[in-house]
DNA sequence: CGAGAATTGGAGTGTCAACTCCAGAAAGAG
DNA sequence: CTCTTTCTGGAGTTGACACTCCAATTCTCG
């Protein structure tokens, strides 16, 4: 692991030597043989035999690859990022409504339910166990995260455009809160191995929203 | 690390042979000093070499406290539940109030700040990294998640008890979600070394939570 | 005090992890 | 076709890590 920072280096962004189409399948079969090893028993747990046997390349395939188990961590980063951000989609990218964040909560839960609660969230594990470790590895995190939140805090600010939402719900602070809420109730629900703490936050969180709403579902109206 | 589970043992309370005063000294100093360095660089970061410096020990001396570094692990978990919980005394044991549960956010985010948002939760990391790896590392983090937990369903019970919450908050339901986003924003706040994500998730969860007040603070009257 | 138990020191062991090296096989450019 | 670059195989190296072993020392308790 690094614990300096370089500014150079695109990580993510194969750079380097050019790659051929061949070249190019390897390296992907590696980190993806990395990313569900990495998922099911964490980064320090797996160990680059493992990848490469997963993989199946030989040793000196990984390397010429990717300098470091390192820069292998970033790619890997990289590609759960795309990943979690995709399983979500189209829903996370048209978050508008109330109706489409309950759609959302509901495809949230039932990911976690179909995995029986397994592995938590693919890249909250990895910033929890990367944040003190790999300063690097954390800029990708934090970049990742905010991709995430992004689309969340949209969805909330084009609610509050369009006037449902009053002028005093801030997108930007429920959207954090949000994604919070999400993380924590992943966690959770990863050491109970039951969804009743992700459900319980994201419906809190959800209802905190709702209460910003400007037409209301079923209580009296002011 | 464990996989298997076994009913026996009970962990935290040093069962096995007795201990004179200066063994359970040096055991207490061993626990210490690992649960230190786990906090700041992780379970799998930490070997037991670490430990054995940290604690000015020998070899032999972890391994006569403790049968595997598994055992040490759990141990380290029971010391970190504690020192999590006494943290938060005396408020952790009276959030019976909107004030009380507003000066605990308070509280768990002027800590840290202090530790310029370094290190995470001591047992959310743990939880983190050992849910998938330990079985019985996992069923320990989940009775110190229980018992961070009870307060805070106690407190929204009371404050439910006496009026002050209409009948349909659900202090389990909320004190699960607050939980969650206390996790979560310590996640996020870790990651990006900056209370916001903390702040915005406690706030939120708050607000969520006055949303069911009787009396409300700066509104007007039913 | 003296026996037995608890505690300590530190050398040693086997395994596994990350990473290196070099030589040979394919692929693309001209 | 041939030169260059990329890709691949696998043996080898170095160090670290979890854990063992045994002998010496200290403590407790009757």
């Amino acid at each position: 692991m690094n614990i300096d920072e370089s500014p150079a280096a695109p990580a993510g962004t194969g750079a380097g030597p050019r790659l051929t189409r061949k070249g190019r399948a390897t390296r992907d079969r590696i980190v993806a043989a990395a990313a569900n090893l990495m998922f099911e028993r964490g980064v320090a747990g797996t160990s680059t035999d493992d990848v490469r046997i997963a993989a199946g390349v030989s040793t000196s395939q990984i390397y010429h690859y990717f300098a470091d188990k390192c820069a292998l961590v970033r790619a890997v980063i990289a590609h759960q990022t795309q990943a979690v951000l995709e399983a979500q989609e189209p829903l996370l990218g048209n978050l508008d409504s109330l109706e489409a964040l309950r759609a959302w909560r509901d495809l949230v839960v039932g990911i976690q339910r179909e995995r029986e609660c397994q592995g938590g969230c693919p890249i909250g594990s990895m910033a929890s166990e990367l944040s003190e470790v790999d300063n690097l590895a954390r800029a990708d995190l934090v970049v990742g995260f905010a991709r995430w939140e992004t689309p969340i805090r949209q969805g909330l600010q084009a609610m509050r455009d369009r006037g449902e939402l009053t002028a005093d719900a801030d997108p930007e602070h429920l959207a954090l809160a949000t994604l919070s809420a999400l993380q924590g109730g992943l966690l959770l629900t990863q050491l109970r191995r039951e969804t009743a703490p992700l459900e319980a936050a994201l419906d809190a969180m959800l209802g905190h929203i709702a209460s910003y709403a400007t037409t209301p579902s079923p209580a009296a109206p002011a």
